[in-house]
DNA sequence: ATCTATTCCTGGCTGC
DNA sequence: TGCAGCCAGGAATAGA
């Protein structure tokens, strides 16, 4: 599942192969890619830049900006073979990009300026200074783990990276967001950096589907933590990792290290 | 503002 | 071996 180590990785292999190419022409598979909005017309347009935001990866156009999600399953691929879950295609001068999707969870979205969707999403953990974070956490009273999801509240980290950030933090995911302190949430800004840093230098997380667009692993979960690891023992106590749901999601922690 | 539940989807897993 | 049933989850959405 791509967050944001996975998308940077993939927008890192893209960038330099697709900038300044010229597009052919576009075909999708599957209608649904597009939510019912009218396809994009490319053909005969270059590409300017790749570039991520949040979990997005971003084309931009002279004429407007595509924005791919990759959704759980997504991926783009660089001539790469056709599957049965191919569903779309972007033919370049030179390249064929494939976006393929098990699940079907991915999505683009196109916009003469930035898409709506993606114009809302909070700032980015990795340029987010660290007293602007303290400030944003200020007052918000929910859970943090479900805050760390938030797109609209802090873009690209998705429920592997907010499990590792809280147990390298030391903060419970049921910590309401308010009631930490200055100290604790600096503590966690500093490590959602450092673990973002760690996963995107090896590639991030292949845990299931995630290859990036030379088809390559990433190594980062060998080196998880928490994610996926209910019932062995945490690396720095060695009491059993928990899992418990959360915001309708999966979530790991020690409960000696991650204590309220 | 914050929460919960629901929807989308399908490979992979469990249990019989 | 086969098969039903359930699970994972990012984001949009509805409703409390």
């Amino acid at each position: 599942m791509p967050e944001l180590p996975e998308v940077e990785t993939i927008v890192r292999s893209l960038a330099p192969k697709l900038a300044g190419k010229r597009v052919l022409a576009v075909t999708f598979f599957a209608p649904r890619v597009m939510r019912g909005a009218p396809s994009p017309l490319l053909a005969g347009h270059s590409v300017l830049e790749v570039t991520r935001h949040g979990k997005h990866i971003l084309f931009r156009f002279d004429h407007g900006t595509l924005a791919i999600h990759l959704g759980m399953t997504g991926k783009l691929l660089i001539d790469g073979e056709a599957t049965p879950y191919l569903r779309a295609e972007i033919v370049f001068d030179g390249l064929r990009l494939l976006f393929d999707d098990i699940r079907q969870f991915g999505r683009m979205a196109w916009s003469h300026s930035l898409p709506e969707n993606v114009a809302r999403l909070g700032p980015d953990p990795l340029e987010i200074p660290a007293a602007a974070f303290v400030e944003r956490l200020r007052g918000k009273r929910g859970r943090v783990k479900a805050l760390l999801l938030n797109q609209a509240f802090l873009r690209g980290l998705g429920n592997i990276y907010v499990d590792e950030a809280l147990h390298r933090a030391g903060v419970h995911p049921l910590a309401v967001a308010s009631r930490l302190s200055t100290r604790r949430a600096l503590a966690l800004h500093g490590v959602i950096v450092t673990v973002l840093e760690e996963a995107i230098a090896v590639g991030g997380s292949s845990i299931s589907d995630y290859v990036d667009s030379d088809g390559s692993k990433g190594s980062f979960q060998e080196r998880h933590r928490v994610y996926g690891r209910e019932g062995l023992p945490c690396g720095v106590c060695g009491a059993p990792i928990v899992r418990i749901v959360v915001a309708q999601r999966g979530t790991h922690f020690c409960p000696k290290c991650q204590r309220m």
